[in-house]
DNA sequence: TAATTCTTGTGAAGCATTTCACATGGGCGC
DNA sequence: GCGCCCATGTGAAATGCTTCACAAGAATTA
């Protein structure tokens, strides 16, 4: 029974999520497939395919219940509960995320900031205190972090990224632009900004359009 | 012969180019399709396949050479050359962004400034003044700007892309979490951070590991 | 209550992408 | 110069994902 989930399924649950959460703020009590669809620029059947792999939440005839189906989405996510995240490195990237409002809504909190200048250890970013970077593991263990985003350079990203490891963390979102080695049980995804700008150039010189834009 | 080449297949390529700017600086001069899939975790067969699509670029018995692989790459995404890019909302994410060296490094220059804010226009960031976004279509035009990225709140992100259509951009690296509305012929690609935390969290909660990690 | 309408949930079909496997051919050592 | 070795390039097979098409079931109307 246990299907093997597509990362392209994962990906549009959080458009699901999205997209429930704008309809519950526009107080439209019941969605369909169809409309849940055009909403993301899907196909119905993707949709109802989608969700047919987590069981069945909608009513024939009628649709989906749009506050049941975003908990239920919320459920699936992981995101119907908060999660303590570390942040390393705090340059462009990294400053620029403490204060991103986005996260927080979703129940990511950031709750630790890591760097190695001396000059930024110490120092308050929107209520959180920079530690050094010497502490990373100690320091991820006793605040019970769970979830960390790097935001170093590509140079130092695997040295990093062994400590966040060794410390235990299993899930790590990774903004330097370099593949970085992971043991099998850690999930790591790459932040890589510049792909997409390669990508827009490749389709403005190949006159390329994306079938799909996630 | 004219072959679609996959979304996939084009983001692989943002990585060969990656591996090989890394492996010149090493003063590697051969690769094989093994040592470039396992630097950047694919398969062997993978890179020739995706390599294939575009011409016969290695010698048998011995692989590619580092600086002709990498220049070709670079032709082929449209990154030997440079870009004229302009940045709309100059928040958390758009500040970030102005100072991001990745983007110059691989050819997109950041050349124009908006927002809306009577506080921010006028004011200089790494030497570029922001405009005000109320003249945003005839400055896009006159500066003759090819790439937009879009980093302002959700709520108005449409009406941004509208005007930016309109002005005949047709390349748009959206940072809004919002599904815009483009015609056909404009590219548009989505950077959605949120999703990449859940997407950890789902791997969390269900005990997932994503097959590919791009 | 029966007929009608509407939309879900889902096997099966249709496509797309990835992997396999091997012929091909260039380099290198002898 | 010959033969061996090695890695490419590529059809074909295997796998995976998306779309189709329709039975089933719920609401609504007459």
């Amino acid at each position: 029974m246990k299907k093997r989930i597509s990362e392209s399924t994962i990906r549009r649950l959080s458009l699901y999520y999205r997209a429930l959460s704008i309809l519950e703020k526009e107080n439209v009590v019941t969605v369909s497939s169809k409309e849940l669809a055009k909403r993301e620029k899907l196909t119905p059947a993707q949709v109802r395919k989608d969700l047919s792999f987590f069981g069945s939440f909608g009513t024939r005839g009628l649709g989906y219940q749009v506050s049941e189906l975003k908990m239920r989405m919320s459920h699936i996510l992981g995101i119907n509960r908060d999660w303590r995240v570390a942040l390393i490195g705090i340059g462009n990237i990294g400053s620029a995320l403490v204060s991103y409002k986005e996260f927080a809504r979703q129940g990511f909190h950031i709750v630790k900031l890591f760097d190695n200048d001396q000059r930024k250890i110490g120092s308050n970013h929107k209520g959180i205190i920079v530690s050094d970077i010497r502490n990373l593991e100690t320091e991820l263990q006793e605040d019970n972090i769970e979830m960390v985003i790097i935001a170093v350079p590509a140079t130092v990203a695997q040295y990093i990224v062994d400590d966040v490891v060794a410390a235990g963390v299993k899930a790590i979102l990774n903004f330097a632009p370099i593949n970085l080695r992971v043991p099998p049980d850690v999930c790591l995804r790459n932040e890589n900004m510049s792909m997409e700008l390669e990508y827009l150039s490749f389709a403005m010189v190949n006159n390329h359009t994306p079938k799909k834009v996630i």
